[in-house]
DNA sequence: TAAGCTAGGTGTACGTTGTACACGGTTCTA
DNA sequence: TAGAACCGTGTACAACGTACACCTAGCTTA
């Protein structure tokens, strides 16, 4: 049972029947789903452990593995409900539908930040999030791309959204985590400016001075804004210009 | 001692005077470095333990901590040993400076996979990767942006190359960590497949169909050649268009 | 109605992690 | 020559995921 590599295939995409014997379950997958994505919520990937989920609900650790098989199995569940609660891509003009979808993804990883701290490697996909995925493809699928090139173009956007979403995430968890703002934490390391110096760092003391750090500009909209008219570029031309294909891993 | 918070600023940016008194000392931090950076590039980032960085140096564990403060300390002075062989960004033409800085990091990436796997937030930067940083600020210097837009620029491209090596270094270290392939991991769970039916997943049976998962595009140079077109455009234009700043965290 | 199988929940135990702490030996300074 | 400073070692602890043995509840079958 336990090198069957398809057991979370059937966790994910299947309902599995109810038990006709024993006790009556006092504890279900989905609740302790839905208590390990609160524990994660509030305290981070590092707080989600089986004991801490367990005394959420109050039972004990060991009671968790009569509904889920193990922990790696418990972060495909969660991964995909937080899928679940996201809107699908409606049809519409490309650009449009990726500005949703990047905005959907956006607000997933506002709510769950921990959701970039895992791997997404070697994870099962589950059902919501194929469907979220195949909505988000049907929105580029009437501009005459090649697959391969529908496929680049979504998966861009993923990536992009995971990119800043990363730093974001960091950022809201270490300050949870620490209880320290961001601020604070490097008012603390005071020393360092001191080795800013022109000679060394022109450019960064320059931005520095012109307060180019203190004022950014806002990297979601930047970037998704920039990624957009780049895509448009490949998008709109006549002919597309060849992307070699992958090199290597 | 413990709770000096420019500790961290003082191991990355000065370099220590000798110890007059005591013996010999047999190791070094610059060897506790080169071990733990080779261990994470042969073994991944969860393989990175301080028994296994001693063990490599026929040391024991608690030696390493006469040369290092702790193991966050360690992947810090890791984190710049590794800026440290890149090369700068030289000047030029912005675009072929931006696409020779995202290369570099790109390489970097590849080389040492393990440093996509480490939280940026609330690590201290050292010289190594100030110096490249700023010699990335100086090819859009001359653009004629605000200094908040250079750093947007700058930003989003290290994001970009951060973004889609993350999904290669998963790959990477999972195949490593694991010794199966990605083909045979996916190949193992094959019940899967059953249920990307037309009805729920059109848009992903008929790329599946049609081979446009097979033959994926080279993400990275998708993505650089995307994104430096949105660039371009920002650059380029005549006004440029306003972006909100940041919302919040 | 009785026997027995199955499943739910508990408690204990193991190996692994980072690192605090106490200790003994080495080499310079006073 | 005494002592301070430093290097390397060994032991110990709390927290982690989870294997395993156990008891009990409740349906199914005889």
């Amino acid at each position: 049972m336990k090198d069957d590599r398809n057991r979370s295939v059937r966790l994910l995409w299947e309902t599995p029947a109810e038990p006709s014997r024993g006790p009556k379950a006092a504890l279900s997958q989905a609740r302790v789903v839905e208590a390990a994505i609160k524990v994660a919520d509030a305290e981070g990937i590092e707080a989600l452990t089986m004991r801490r989920v367990a005394e959420t609900l109050g039972f004990t650790t060991m009671s968790l593995y009569r509904h889920v098989p193990g922990k790696s199995e418990l972060l495909d569940l969660m991964v995909d409900a937080v899928w679940g609660e996201t809107e699908r891509t409606p049809k519409g003009p490309w650009r449009d539908g990726l500005d949703f979808y990047a905005r959907q993804l956006w607000s997933m990883y506002r709510a769950h930040p921990w959701l970039l701290q895992l791997t997404n490697a070697r994870r099962m996909p589950g059902p919501n999030a194929m469907t979220r995925t195949d909505a988000a493809f049907a929105v580029v699928s009437e501009l005459g791309l090649k697959t391969e090139e529908m496929v680049a173009v979504v998966t861009s956007v993923g990536q992009f959204v995971a990119g800043v979403g990363r730093t974001m995430a960091d950022r809201v968890l270490a300050e949870r985590e620490t209880g320290v703002s961001e601020e604070d934490w490097w008012n603390d390391r005071d020393e360092l400016w001191e080795h800013f110096t022109p000679e060394r760092l022109p450019m960064m003391t320059h931005i520095w001075n012109s307060g180019g750090f203190e004022r950014p500009l806002d990297e979601f909209e930047f970037g998704l804004a920039r990624l957009l008219d780049g895509l448009a570029v490949f998008v709109e031309a006549g002919e597309r210009p060849p992307v070699r294909p992958a090199t290597c891993l």
